[in-house]
DNA sequence: TATTGTTATACTCTATAACTATA
DNA sequence: TATAGTTATAGAGTATAACAATA
């Protein structure tokens, strides 16, 4: 099951030649990858100095949160295969952000850590998307994004549970 | 912070040795992206015998809602490059689903059109679309789902407006 | 000159299968 | 046997560049 990917989209009002083509139905899939497509796109704005992306972001806060975990425990974490681990680990190693330290107890681990240079970038990062965070949600009251994170758990719960 | 807070997003209780690796922070696009993959997911198990993904759909729809549009039309309606749409065309055309007809006004373009099995295999589709759309807003109030659809609507605003 | 459809090409993200070294 | 990391490979979805036909 992949495909998971950027088409599902909701016409944006496409003038061409005076022709607007309509819209898709009102679908909480079409509005959900929407909202996550333009979120994306402004978080990449945000810290495009970075270069990071927000699965980048979110393998160095848990490596940070739990340091010495393993790459297969980082693949669980995220959901990812452990293959897929493996390149980026392997890119934040050669950016010196992380480390791979050969675990004492078990031979075959890798525990991971963050490097100095991988904590400050970490902070300086963090600030940058702290500030995406705000901007994204600027538009919505604390009670909104309350309210948003509800829903959004609610629905998930409704597709899982 | 963090414990299992009902505000706090969960990587997926990954218990490996009884090691729980804890969550990303409270951040919108983790939330939108999860319940976007949990809604893909869900439209995949539900039209799965008809071998069609959300992008597909979309094209479909927009093609039956707007007969005659070509090629270049359906790209800039779903933001994606003209080149991405021959591909696309291609499988719908060879799955007898849709039908390129030259423009005779403007012969550089393909005309798009649903075939008879195209519109029979969309209303099909539609059905079992409909079905997933229930299921899985079945947790929400009818109010809920104004609600969601209108903070996802507030946060494209907010990041593009 | 500009646009439409097309091809060739490449990049990103992800998975599966199979190998190695451990356990 | 089972698990961790790795490699090779594949596939989906997408983009860019360039070209022929047409406007």
């Amino acid at each position: 099951m992949k495909a998971d990917s950027d088409e599902m989209q909701r016409i944006p009002a496409v003038e061409k030649g005076g022709t607007d083509f309509g819209e898709l139905p009102d679908l909480l899939g079409y509005e959900l990858r929407r909202a996550q497509l333009a979120v994306f796109k402004h978080f990449m704005a945000t810290v495009a100095q970075e270069d990071i992306t927000p699965g980048l972001y979110g393998t160095i806060v848990l490596i940070d949160r739990n340091s010495g975990m393993s790459q297969s425990d980082l693949a669980r974490a995220l959901t990812l295969d452990r293959s897929t681990m493996v390149a980026v680990i392997d890119q934040l190693e050669r950016r010196g952000l992380v480390q791979r330290r050969k675990d004492a107890a078990d031979r075959r681990r890798h525990a991971l850590h963050l490097t100095d240079r991988g904590r400050s970038f970490l902070d300086r990062v963090r600030r940058r998307v702290d500030e995406h965070e705000g901007a994204i949600t600027r538009e919505l009251s604390d009670e909104d994004k309350a309210q948003l994170f509800a829903l959004l758990r609610k629905v998930q719960r409704g597709v899982n549970g």
